[in-house]
DNA sequence: CAGGTTATCGAATGATCTTCGGTTCGCTTG
DNA sequence: CAAGCGAACCGAAGATCATTCGATAACCTG
């Protein structure tokens, strides 16, 4: 079961994410990396039907055109102090949506910042946070979020439990 | 399974996910592995400074006791195909609360659906999917949400981006 | 302070990763 | 249609790594 060749490909506009077909192996490959990302090459190979080295250079083609965006251990924020997770809804001012992608990028490299979803709709992005207690959360939401001029206004939701239902594609 | 106090660990009944203390080469080690779940027990080890045997058993006992939670590829979703995402808020009959629980069970199970997070406010819960186009989502709003007679209402955001800050301890 | 428990280390062994050459297959070209 | 080319695959072998083990040190506990 041969990949196409790449030679198709090319005469399309496309973006920088452009969607590579993917076989059977490469999706049972994601699956059961996406389950668990340390599995050793040769139970992977195996599992998949192909040959070690075979699987390896599957696995570093699907990293490097980005397929897999990354390896990850799933670290419990509860065993980091942070026993207290909300979602917090973000409104911008209108005059500072250019710019969003700057709030986002700020956002992001926080330490209480888990995930930043930049929705439609009556707000302009989801912030999913992990503190330490209700005090943190305040701070948060008061000296990083609102003190921001281009913050228009901030809704605060407490979240009892996540589910993290990747691992089964 | 309750997400209780922040405040006084110590006189508490305990659940098995009680709070362990966490030292320097322990932080070390999470920090690691969230940004890269593949790194080498050797690499790892020289890292955070310990021997390679001592490090082997770190990691495992952050696994036993659950701080691990995982090791998860983050694999695109546009990869395969999924190339619309969404957060549906949802709001359950007053009535079936009681069985959120199932409910929160069963969506996790879907292929589409890539977390939920049980809120307080006024919505249930939200629920963070991905699906190839418009058809599907509305098929996953309206055949699987809106059809269980549990469900009160449902609210559907489109995502243009999500950035996940994980990986970043 | 003796006994017991736990964590650490270094070294040896066993398993795995990674590279490499050779082969097949499909597609293009002459 | 055969030769040429490129891409993907495989198996084997050396390099690298993971894992176990016994010994040692540090720490409570009684």
């Amino acid at each position: 079961m041969p990949l196409p060749s790449a030679g198709a490909a090319a005469a399309r506009p496309l973006g920088p994410k452009d969607v590579r077909p993917l076989d059977e192996v490469d999706r049972a490959i994601l699956a059961a990396l996406a389950a668990d990302a340390r599995v050793s090459n040769k139970d992977l190979a195996e599992r998949v039907g192909v040959a070690q080295s075979t699987c390896l250079a599957r696995v570093r083609a699907l990293v490097r055109d980005r397929v897999i965006r990354g390896f990850h251990a799933d670290v419990d924020p509860r065993a980091l102090g942070h026993d207290l997770q909300a979602m917090i809804a973000v409104r911008l001012q209108p005059d500072a949506r250019g710019a969003i992608n700057d709030s986002i990028a700020a956002l992001s490299r926080r330490p209480e910042v888990l995930e930043v979803y930049f929705v439609a709709g009556a707000n302009d992005f989801l912030v999913h946070v992990a503190t330490p207690s209700t005090d943190e959360l305040r701070r948060f939401v008061g000296d990083v979020l609102n003190r921001d001029p281009a913050v228009a206004g901030t809704e605060t939701n407490l979240i009892f439990e996540h589910i993290r239902a990747r691992g089964r594609l």
